[in-house]
DNA sequence: ATAAAGGTTCCTGTTACTGGAAGGTCAAGG
DNA sequence: CCTTGACCTTCCAGTAACAGGAACCTTTAT
Protein backbone atom coordinates (compact mmCIF):
# COMPACT_ATOMS: atom_id res chain seq x y z
CA UNK A 1 0.00 0.00 0.00
CA UNK A 2 1.70 3.37 -0.97
CA UNK A 3 1.45 6.33 1.45
CA UNK A 4 -0.87 8.13 0.00
CA UNK A 5 -3.41 5.36 0.67
CA UNK A 6 -2.28 4.88 4.13
CA UNK A 7 -3.15 8.11 4.54
CA UNK A 8 -7.09 7.89 3.08
CA UNK A 9 -7.68 4.79 5.35
CA UNK A 10 -5.90 5.94 8.83
CA UNK A 11 -6.85 9.47 8.22
CA UNK A 12 -3.95 10.68 8.85
CA UNK A 13 -1.51 13.30 6.24
CA UNK A 14 1.65 11.83 4.17
CA UNK A 15 3.29 14.27 6.27
CA UNK A 16 2.32 12.97 9.16
CA UNK A 17 3.09 9.79 8.09
CA UNK A 18 6.80 9.90 7.19
CA UNK A 19 7.40 11.39 10.57
CA UNK A 20 5.89 8.68 12.44
CA UNK A 21 8.35 6.66 10.23
CA UNK A 22 11.13 8.72 11.04
CA UNK A 23 10.49 8.87 14.82
CA UNK A 24 10.27 4.63 15.03
CA UNK A 25 6.59 4.13 14.90
CA UNK A 26 6.42 2.17 11.76
CA UNK A 27 9.52 0.48 9.46
CA UNK A 28 7.09 0.13 5.90
CA UNK A 29 8.82 -1.80 3.34
CA UNK A 30 10.39 -0.27 0.22
CA UNK A 31 9.19 -0.78 -3.30
CA UNK A 32 12.07 -0.87 -5.86
CA UNK A 33 11.02 2.76 -6.95
CA UNK A 34 11.89 3.57 -3.28
CA UNK A 35 8.12 3.80 -2.89
CA UNK A 36 6.93 3.15 0.83
CA UNK A 37 5.17 -0.26 0.75
CA UNK A 38 2.95 -0.28 4.54
CA UNK A 39 1.67 -3.76 5.53
CA UNK A 40 -1.54 -4.64 6.83
CA UNK A 41 0.17 -4.38 10.25
CA UNK A 42 1.58 -1.02 9.97
CA UNK A 43 -1.73 0.44 8.60
CA UNK A 44 -3.66 -0.74 11.76
CA UNK A 45 -0.81 0.96 14.03
CA UNK A 46 -0.92 4.10 11.94
CA UNK A 47 -4.95 3.99 12.22
CA UNK A 48 -4.14 3.17 16.65
CA UNK A 49 -1.69 5.99 16.41
CA UNK A 50 -4.42 8.58 14.78
CA UNK A 51 -6.85 7.68 16.86
CA UNK A 52 -4.63 7.85 20.15
CA UNK A 53 -3.80 10.91 19.02
CA UNK A 54 -7.31 12.69 18.22
CA UNK A 55 -8.00 11.73 22.22
CA UNK A 56 -4.95 13.96 22.61
CA UNK A 57 -2.06 11.64 24.30
CA UNK A 58 1.38 13.20 23.74
CA UNK A 59 3.32 11.05 21.24
CA UNK A 60 5.24 9.69 24.41
CA UNK A 61 1.33 8.14 25.67
CA UNK A 62 1.50 7.01 22.36
CA UNK A 63 5.14 4.76 22.61
CA UNK A 64 3.90 3.69 25.94
CA UNK A 65 -0.10 2.87 24.48
CA UNK A 66 1.38 1.05 21.35
CA UNK A 67 4.22 -0.96 23.35
CA UNK A 68 1.22 -2.18 25.83
CA UNK A 69 -0.84 -2.83 22.89
CA UNK A 70 1.63 -5.53 21.57
CA UNK A 71 2.25 -6.61 24.59
CA UNK A 72 -0.20 -9.82 25.15
CA UNK A 73 0.61 -9.97 28.56
CA UNK A 74 0.33 -6.40 29.83
CA UNK A 75 -1.83 -5.44 32.79
CA UNK A 76 -4.47 -3.41 32.01
CA UNK A 77 -3.92 -1.20 35.33
CA UNK A 78 -0.55 0.17 33.33
CA UNK A 79 -3.07 1.52 30.38
CA UNK A 80 -4.86 2.86 32.55
CA UNK A 81 -2.42 4.78 34.23
CA UNK A 82 -1.60 6.01 31.54
CA UNK A 83 -4.58 7.38 30.55
CA UNK A 84 -5.38 8.39 34.23
CA UNK A 85 -2.67 10.60 34.06
CA UNK A 86 -3.69 12.24 30.72
CA UNK A 87 -6.97 12.79 31.94
CA UNK A 88 -5.68 14.83 34.58
CA UNK A 89 -3.76 16.80 32.15
CA UNK A 90 -6.63 18.06 30.46
CA UNK A 91 -8.78 18.56 33.67
CA UNK A 92 -5.69 20.67 35.26
CA UNK A 93 -6.12 22.34 31.82
CA UNK A 94 -9.50 23.24 31.72
CA UNK A 95 -9.48 24.46 35.23
CA UNK A 96 -6.74 26.81 34.26
CA UNK A 97 -8.61 27.71 31.31
CA UNK A 98 -11.65 28.79 32.99
CA UNK A 99 -9.89 30.55 35.16
CA UNK A 100 -8.71 32.96 32.44
CA UNK A 101 -12.07 32.43 31.07
CA UNK A 102 -13.47 34.22 33.91
CA UNK A 103 -11.13 37.02 34.07
CA UNK A 104 -11.27 37.71 30.54
CA UNK A 105 -15.07 37.69 30.47
CA UNK A 106 -15.14 40.03 33.31
CA UNK A 107 -12.99 42.25 31.72
CA UNK A 108 -14.71 42.62 28.25
CA UNK A 109 -17.83 43.08 29.83
CA UNK A 110 -16.94 46.06 31.64
CA UNK A 111 -15.37 47.59 28.49
CA UNK A 112 -17.50 49.88 26.70
CA UNK A 113 -16.10 49.11 23.24
CA UNK A 114 -16.79 52.11 21.41
CA UNK A 115 -14.85 54.98 20.27
CA UNK A 116 -13.41 56.60 23.32
CA UNK A 117 -10.18 55.97 24.52
CA UNK A 118 -10.60 54.36 28.49
CA UNK A 119 -10.52 50.95 28.47
CA UNK A 120 -10.82 48.83 31.73
CA UNK A 121 -9.11 45.77 30.08
CA UNK A 122 -5.48 48.05 29.30
CA UNK A 123 -5.98 49.31 32.68
CA UNK A 124 -5.68 45.95 34.22
CA UNK A 125 -3.13 45.15 32.13
CA UNK A 126 -1.34 48.07 33.31
CA UNK A 127 -2.44 48.02 37.15
CA UNK A 128 1.17 46.68 38.28
CA UNK A 129 0.93 46.18 41.61
CA UNK A 130 -2.65 47.09 42.75
CA UNK A 131 -5.39 45.08 43.47
CA UNK A 132 -7.03 43.71 40.71
CA UNK A 133 -11.46 43.09 39.93
CA UNK A 134 -13.24 41.52 42.64
CA UNK B 1 18.02 48.69 36.60
CA UNK B 2 19.82 46.00 35.91
CA UNK B 3 18.01 42.88 34.25
CA UNK B 4 17.77 40.94 37.32
CA UNK B 5 16.38 43.86 39.40
CA UNK B 6 14.04 44.06 36.38
CA UNK B 7 12.70 40.33 36.63
CA UNK B 8 12.28 40.63 40.12
CA UNK B 9 9.80 43.46 39.70
CA UNK B 10 7.97 42.77 36.55
CA UNK B 11 7.64 39.33 37.59
CA UNK B 12 9.56 37.90 34.51
CA UNK B 13 12.13 35.63 34.07
CA UNK B 14 15.74 37.25 33.07
CA UNK B 15 15.66 35.14 30.09
CA UNK B 16 12.51 36.13 28.90
CA UNK B 17 13.25 39.64 28.97
CA UNK B 18 16.40 39.16 26.99
CA UNK B 19 13.88 37.47 24.43
CA UNK B 20 11.52 40.42 24.54
CA UNK B 21 14.29 42.34 23.90
CA UNK B 22 15.41 40.16 20.68
CA UNK B 23 11.41 40.75 19.33
CA UNK B 24 11.69 44.39 19.87
CA UNK B 25 9.48 45.03 23.07
CA UNK B 26 12.18 46.74 25.03
CA UNK B 27 15.26 48.77 24.09
CA UNK B 28 17.30 49.41 27.00
CA UNK B 29 19.52 51.28 27.47
CA UNK B 30 23.70 50.23 27.84
CA UNK B 31 26.26 50.61 30.32
CA UNK B 32 29.20 50.72 29.97
CA UNK B 33 29.78 47.36 30.97
CA UNK B 34 27.67 46.37 28.56
CA UNK B 35 25.06 45.40 31.42
CA UNK B 36 20.91 46.60 30.21
CA UNK B 37 19.77 49.39 31.90
CA UNK B 38 16.10 49.42 32.18
CA UNK B 39 14.15 52.89 32.52
CA UNK B 40 11.16 52.92 34.18
CA UNK B 41 9.34 52.89 31.71
CA UNK B 42 10.79 49.80 29.72
CA UNK B 43 9.93 47.74 33.59
CA UNK B 44 6.24 49.54 32.76
CA UNK B 45 6.25 47.49 29.89
CA UNK B 46 7.17 44.50 31.14
CA UNK B 47 5.18 44.00 33.93
CA UNK B 48 2.31 44.91 31.22
CA UNK B 49 3.39 42.14 28.64
CA UNK B 50 3.65 39.70 32.33
CA UNK B 51 0.01 40.56 33.18
CA UNK B 52 -1.05 40.03 29.42
CA UNK B 53 0.49 36.66 28.80
CA UNK B 54 -0.36 35.77 32.13
CA UNK B 55 -4.20 35.93 30.80
CA UNK B 56 -3.09 33.63 27.95
CA UNK B 57 -2.70 36.67 25.47
CA UNK B 58 -0.30 35.09 22.16
CA UNK B 59 2.82 37.68 21.80
CA UNK B 60 1.05 38.69 19.04
CA UNK B 61 -1.82 39.98 20.60
CA UNK B 62 0.57 41.49 23.13
CA UNK B 63 2.42 43.38 20.35
CA UNK B 64 -1.67 44.47 19.38
CA UNK B 65 -2.22 45.56 23.12
CA UNK B 66 1.29 47.33 23.99
CA UNK B 67 0.48 49.90 20.53
CA UNK B 68 -3.20 50.22 21.80
CA UNK B 69 -2.12 51.04 25.17
CA UNK B 70 0.69 53.44 23.67
CA UNK B 71 -1.61 55.23 21.83
CA UNK B 72 -3.63 57.76 24.01
CA UNK B 73 -6.67 57.73 20.93
CA UNK B 74 -7.12 54.67 20.67
CA UNK B 75 -10.68 53.00 20.61
CA UNK B 76 -11.83 50.83 23.43
CA UNK B 77 -13.65 48.67 20.78
CA UNK B 78 -10.07 48.22 19.38
CA UNK B 79 -9.11 46.15 22.84
CA UNK B 80 -12.24 44.78 23.08
CA UNK B 81 -11.79 43.02 19.62
CA UNK B 82 -8.42 41.72 20.72
CA UNK B 83 -10.05 40.34 24.10
CA UNK B 84 -12.96 38.85 22.43
CA UNK B 85 -10.74 37.12 20.06
CA UNK B 86 -9.01 35.25 22.60
CA UNK B 87 -11.81 34.76 24.60
CA UNK B 88 -12.98 32.64 21.42
CA UNK B 89 -9.93 31.05 21.31
CA UNK B 90 -10.21 30.04 25.18
CA UNK B 91 -14.18 28.65 25.22
CA UNK B 92 -13.02 26.38 21.60
CA UNK B 93 -10.14 25.13 23.25
CA UNK B 94 -12.15 24.59 26.39
CA UNK B 95 -14.96 22.86 24.90
CA UNK B 96 -12.60 20.75 22.55
CA UNK B 97 -11.12 19.52 25.88
CA UNK B 98 -14.23 18.62 27.60
CA UNK B 99 -14.78 16.45 24.62
CA UNK B 100 -11.54 15.05 25.24
CA UNK B 101 -12.18 14.45 29.15
CA UNK B 102 -16.05 13.05 28.27
CA UNK B 103 -14.78 10.59 25.95
CA UNK B 104 -11.27 9.48 28.37
CA UNK B 105 -13.14 9.26 31.55
CA UNK B 106 -15.65 6.89 30.45
CA UNK B 107 -13.11 4.38 28.77
CA UNK B 108 -11.19 4.75 32.05
CA UNK B 109 -14.27 4.06 34.03
CA UNK B 110 -14.80 0.96 32.00
CA UNK B 111 -11.34 -0.31 32.13
CA UNK B 112 -10.96 -2.81 35.58
CA UNK B 113 -7.44 -1.76 35.97
CA UNK B 114 -6.12 -4.79 36.97
CA UNK B 115 -3.25 -7.71 36.39
CA UNK B 116 -5.49 -8.84 33.47
CA UNK B 117 -4.53 -7.59 30.04
CA UNK B 118 -7.70 -7.21 28.35
CA UNK B 119 -8.57 -3.61 28.49
CA UNK B 120 -11.17 -1.28 27.20
CA UNK B 121 -9.19 1.70 26.22
CA UNK B 122 -6.97 -0.42 23.86
CA UNK B 123 -9.73 -1.75 22.65
CA UNK B 124 -10.96 1.48 21.86
CA UNK B 125 -7.94 2.89 20.27
CA UNK B 126 -7.54 -0.48 18.26
CA UNK B 127 -11.00 -0.07 16.93
CA UNK B 128 -10.79 1.48 13.47
CA UNK B 129 -13.44 1.82 12.00
CA UNK B 130 -16.38 0.28 14.20
CA UNK B 131 -18.51 2.51 15.91
CA UNK B 132 -17.31 3.70 19.44
CA UNK B 133 -19.04 4.46 22.79
CA UNK B 134 -22.42 4.61 24.12
C1' DA C 1 43.54 37.06 45.97
C1' DT C 2 39.60 34.80 45.37
C1' DA C 3 35.05 33.36 45.34
C1' DA C 4 30.19 34.20 44.75
C1' DA C 5 26.73 36.45 42.40
C1' DG C 6 25.52 38.84 38.80
C1' DG C 7 25.86 40.01 33.87
C1' DT C 8 26.90 38.89 28.51
C1' DT C 9 26.38 36.15 23.96
C1' DC C 10 25.46 32.12 21.39
C1' DC C 11 23.68 27.55 20.45
C1' DT C 12 20.58 23.81 21.23
C1' DG C 13 16.19 21.71 22.43
C1' DT C 14 11.33 21.68 23.24
C1' DT C 15 6.07 19.62 20.51
C1' DA C 16 4.42 17.54 16.67
C1' DC C 17 4.20 18.42 12.93
C1' DT C 18 3.58 21.65 8.21
C1' DG C 19 5.12 23.97 3.96
C1' DG C 20 7.92 24.06 0.25
C1' DA C 21 11.78 23.23 -2.99
C1' DA C 22 14.02 20.11 -6.21
C1' DG C 23 13.55 16.10 -8.39
C1' DG C 24 12.34 10.84 -9.61
C1' DT C 25 8.10 7.67 -11.19
C1' DC C 26 3.94 6.19 -13.17
C1' DA C 27 -0.42 6.00 -15.93
C1' DA C 28 -3.17 8.17 -19.46
C1' DG C 29 -3.88 10.80 -23.65
C1' DG C 30 -2.57 12.76 -28.21
C1' DC D 1 7.29 9.51 -28.39
C1' DC D 2 6.11 13.18 -25.61
C1' DT D 3 3.77 15.53 -22.32
C1' DT D 4 0.90 16.37 -18.51
C1' DG D 5 -0.49 15.54 -13.95
C1' DA D 6 -0.64 12.95 -9.96
C1' DC D 7 2.07 10.49 -7.23
C1' DC D 8 6.32 9.62 -4.69
C1' DT D 9 11.19 10.84 -2.72
C1' DT D 10 14.59 13.63 0.40
C1' DC D 11 15.96 17.59 2.80
C1' DC D 12 15.59 22.14 4.93
C1' DA D 13 13.14 25.76 7.34
C1' DG D 14 9.60 27.41 10.36
C1' DT D 15 6.19 27.22 14.01
C1' DA D 16 5.38 29.46 19.94
C1' DA D 17 7.62 31.16 23.41
C1' DC D 18 10.82 30.52 25.67
C1' DA D 19 14.45 27.25 28.85
C1' DG D 20 18.97 25.13 29.63
C1' DG D 21 23.62 25.43 29.45
C1' DA D 22 28.38 26.61 27.93
C1' DA D 23 32.03 29.97 27.90
C1' DC D 24 33.26 34.15 29.46
C1' DC D 25 33.32 39.00 31.72
C1' DT D 26 32.14 42.31 35.91
C1' DT D 27 31.12 43.56 40.38
C1' DT D 28 31.10 43.03 45.26
C1' DA D 29 32.49 41.13 49.45
C1' DT D 30 35.61 38.74 52.23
Amino acid sequence: MNIGDVAETSGLPAKTIRYYEEIGFVRPERGPNGYRDFGENEVHKLTFLARARSLGFTIDDCRALLSLYEDRGRASSDVKAVAEHHLRRINAKIAELEGLRSTLARLVARCHGDDRPDCPILDDLAASGRRRGT
